[in-house]
DNA sequence: ATAATAGTGTCTATCAGACACTATCTT
DNA sequence: AAGATAGTGTCTGATAGACACTATTAT
């Protein structure tokens, strides 16, 4: 951070002022457990999943089913090590810091597409090739987030400030990251991982731990009015795997650990949209509209969204404890 | 801004584009009937409310008291006539037309600080004063929601691009506007006549229009949930004025025309906030307790707000016939 | 068998919405 | 007296939360 704030002159009579506006990405993935049993194969193809892609080396064909997408994991985020050196030479600022993906806003685009373009540049990860739409989260503005600083002169067009704009995006699959011209890595952390400082210099760049959590309390709360929930899974799926992606969040954001399984079950399935219509609906597409467990319990009924919904007629809530 | 940028010491040996970055305010308030009924005294004291500028002339002392801030009107918004002329000679986009007060945020300023900087300028009007704190509502970019273009050169230096961020804030008077060193003119306008069009050329600058709606639909969203509806209203009000500040909204964003009453008054005083005490209370201020009509009705009970209270736990709701 | 998850059933307190009714003021 | 708003009472159906219970799988 800057140490000359002071004496730089500032009259407070500047015109003329221009920023860098960065765009931030915050994307996000319920894990995959069964993913995570395997190695990554250093030559598999790009832009597949973990499952896909590992299914060449590992998993034969027919043993892979919709189970390999079992979504009952912990939320996680992609996150990028910036490079060390520009090509000017000049060492980056908060380099070995791990950090949001993201970068500045060019003359002719706006924020979602520089987002989009930054996200294949950091790691080669294609937003509209996956339909994710981005949810705005925020402007961030503050002089000292970064550390491009001020000179001694009156000239307001020599400043320097670099404002962002965070989005988040949620991913229904673990797409594999890969790193890119400005990114010397690329990796999904566990957000609990990564609140709690378990990360390389305990924190990450800039203040995209504030980005991060704000986008975690925006969608924690949407998730009360939309189904934005199913979002984070396949286009079949089961009432548990909702059930942990409400779980995953509520964990982080208002400190609840499980939620009643009968009665979420129950309530989900009576959700009605703005029309009345039900929100989720039973699967026609698998033979036996059931998915097994990747360990013990009872198969569970596949559904899929009712595309048309947007909005719950019930709040789902983190459960209020009854006052007796 | 600026013709000559090469001569203000921009160099273009940046890579990366600036853009200007501007702030809109959304100033919105709900009409005090009492108020409209006089007329504008030129003379008057400035950042007073319409009431307390005009009893020197109108009201006498003895006769205002708080039922001068009966709050039961439509909702406006303070629009500013921007100038037609810079200071260089050159043309001002969109002059002539209404547009929300901002402007440029400056290099050792965030965008807030930007903000209550525009609308004294423009409007003469003090946020921190007042102790209002802005909702940021979001951030616009799109290249061509400006009349800023680009020039056919290569050099992304040279191309100018206004990208906006906006911000609602929340009057529980209505603070008179007095024109700026960038505004012709300064006065609140009813919302529904902005939206319906009733309004010089048709329609705001730039895409004035969305940001007002957008920011009409933040509130809305936010009143179901939190006692923000509260910061239209005076430190002590009724349950009716509660009433009117939420019919206010929902006539807009929901096209619900009035709420029945009895349920309302129950609703209200039944809510608890996030540590289970009421969110308002009797007031103890006024000696009778008891608020008078402006027109026709029987007096109302007075409350104040627990400042403590962050959270409803109930969900105010646009009301949902029932099934039968 | 045991553990784990899916799913159904049931009871009760609370809440939402409809609406009847009384009270208190202005005009 | 008429009109308007404040405020209380009451009924009904729906919902939330607690919890008992059965079903189906892996190990």
């Amino acid at each position: 951070m800057s140490a000359n704030l002071k004496s730089d002159g500032y009259t407070g009579k500047e015109t003329y002022f221009r920023p860098s506006v960065a765009v931030d990405g915050v994307v996000l993935t319920i894990t995959n457990d069964l993913a995570n049993v395997f190695e990554l194969d250093d030559d598999v193809d790009k832009n597949k999943t973990y499952v896909q892609a590992r299914k060449k080396t590992i998993i034969k064909d027919e043993e892979l089913d919709v189970g390999d997408y079992w979504n009952t994991g912990d939320l996680k985020v992609l996150l990028i090590k910036r490079k060390a050196i520009r090509k000017d030479g000049s060492k980056r600022p908060f380099y070995g810091y791990w950090a949001l993906p993201g970068g500045f806003i060019r003359s002719m685009e706006n924020a979602e597409k520089a987002l989009e373009r930054e996200l294949v540049e950091e790691a080669q990860f294609y937003l509209e090739k996956n339909n994710i739409i981005p949810h705005q989260i925020g402007f961030y503005s503050n002089p000292k987030r970064d550390e491009y600083n001020f000179d001694s002169t009156n000239n307001p067009s020599l400043h320097k400030q670099v404002m962002s704009v965070a989005y988040a995006a949620i991913l229904n699959k673990e797409v594999i990251p890969f790193s890119g011209s400005d990114a010397e890595e690329a990796r999904y952390f566990k957000i609990k991982d990564v609140l709690n400082g378990k990360i390389a210099r305990g924190r990450l760049a800039f203040d995209h731990n504030n980005i991060l959590e704000d986008s975690l309390s925006y969608i924690a709360e949407k998730m009360k009015f939309t189904p934005i929930a199913l979002d984070f899974l396949q286009e079949e799926f089961t009432i548990g795997e909702i059930r942990n992606v409400y779980e995953a969040f509520w964990s982080i954001t208002d400190n609840l650990d499980s939620i009643d399984l009968s009665n979420f079950h129950k309530k989900v399935l009576s959700q009605k949209d703005q029309d009345g219509n039900p929100v989720i609906l039973p699967s026609n597409k698998s033979k036996d509209k059931k998915k097994k467990q990747p360990g013990k319990g009872a198969p569970a009924k596949l559904y899929v969204r009712n595309k048309n919904s947007k909005e719950f007629s019930l709040v789902m809530s983190p459960t209020k404890k009854r006052v007796k």
